[in-house]
DNA sequence: TTGGCTTATGTGACTACATCACTGTCAGCG
DNA sequence: CGCTGACAGTGATGTAGTCACATAAGCCAA
């Protein structure tokens, strides 16, 4: 992680901080660093608790859980212009938890240390509404991960995460990735996959999916039950 | 909801708030009040927004989430020393939620409004520490919840279950309300409930399941895979 | 006491998903 | 070129969810 002064203009790369007041702007341009995080790099997770407050300027951090038995269910991404802020203020607390987070592409972040960030909130209601309006938003990310892995049939949930994945109508990932993403079994995916490239849907090569007609998978993903 | 004058002691009764500064905590005992709620009120939910933070002295609350086919998960319940953090403030800021929280039993409430708690976080370092504690505490519920439902079988769940809900070895609950508690189907449940009788660890009633071999339920509530 | 109603529970047949134990295949590299 | 390790395919079997009913239990009113 390269530490290097913030620069001005940030702030208004973040909706919920436009409205600051002057005042507490300054604090924070003047006590925050913008930091550089590799891809793969580990950010925070059972035994690395994170310090600061990070707020993404490029780049996406995964956030996903690991059962003991090794199996894992991505629970949200983090976009540039979102805070990490569950994954910081909320796990500075609790020690108890399993979540990690990892950056998935190379990352720009502005980090704010605790101690300044104790003192935006005391001092700066638009702060403190930034900061309850992104728990807010996790809150109910997670919700519907519940709702998803509890109610909803593999076959559409893995056609929306392909339409969420793709870019350019191409995913580079292998089948152990996309399993993780839905939080089942490989097995489960290769066949599901089979099917959708019988259907000439996709096509499947080792470690990528294409996208071959979008429409019937966005179809799929729309449908109910 | 009938409102009282708040008592002097309640602030006692949450661990957290314990070391609150004393003028901090004159302001929360004269501006909060105390609150009696029925059970089976609606709390909040889709279209009710919380107005209070939460602070409960008697009773729990059932956090659960409703799908759009109409099948229910208990996320958590919020018991007496805790506070509604999650579903009140949280919920404060972002709409698109689907969890509501239902009065359990009668409960006895400290409310804390909106504007109460704003002056509070804002001048109080150890409120700031109550509150990002319970949200914390909360999201790892969440985090439990989500690897039960992905990767733990329903048998071992439900064994679980039945030894939390039970008191005095009695759990009044049909079989569609255990199902709710593990996002599951009534049918599901109730042909593991038959196979537990068959063990002659439990035994039936209409709306009743009683406990008659302790032991060997907690030993599949232990058990891994 | 007896119907008649509502709510709760039981059951079979079937589909979807998870797990296990493999086999086959591809890419890179020594 | 042939090895190796990661990736992908597959059948058999077990577990869970869905659908469409059949029963049964409690309650109230005639």
């Amino acid at each position: 992680m390269n530490v290097m002064p913030a620069g001005a203009s940030w702030i208004d790369r973040f909706t919920g901080l436009s409205r600051l007041e002057p005042r507490v702007r300054d604090v924070l341009t003047a006590r925050a660093t913008t930091i550089s995080i590799r891809e793969g790099t580990v950010i925070f997770g059972p035994g690395k608790r994170p310090e600061n407050l990070l707020l993404l300027l490029e780049g996406t951090v995964r956030v996903q859980q690991t059962s003991d038995t090794g199996r894992e269910v991505v629970l949200y991404r983090v976009n540039a212009g979102e805070s990490c802020v569950m994954t910081s203020a909320c796990l500075l607390a609790y020690e108890d938890y399993s979540a990690e987070g990892i950056a998935e592409t190379a990352v720009e972040a502005v980090a704010i240390p605790r101690s300044v960030f104790d003192d935006l909130i005391s001092q700066s209601e638009s702060f403190r509404t930034f900061v309850f309006s992104a728990y807010s938003r996790r809150m109910t990310d997670l919700f519907h991960v519940i709702e998803e892995i509890a109610f909803r049939r593999v076959d559409i949930r893995l056609a929306q995460r392909i339409l969420d994945l793709a870019k350019d109508n191409l995913i580079q990932a292998t089948h152990q990735q996309m399993a993780a993403e839905l939080g089942t079994a490989r097995e489960v995916i290769s066949r599901q996959l089979a099917e959708f490239q019988r259907r000439g849907w996709i096509s499947l090569s080792r470690g990528q999916i294409k996208i071959e007609a979008r429409g019937e998978i966005e179809n799929l993903a729309r449908s109910e039950h």
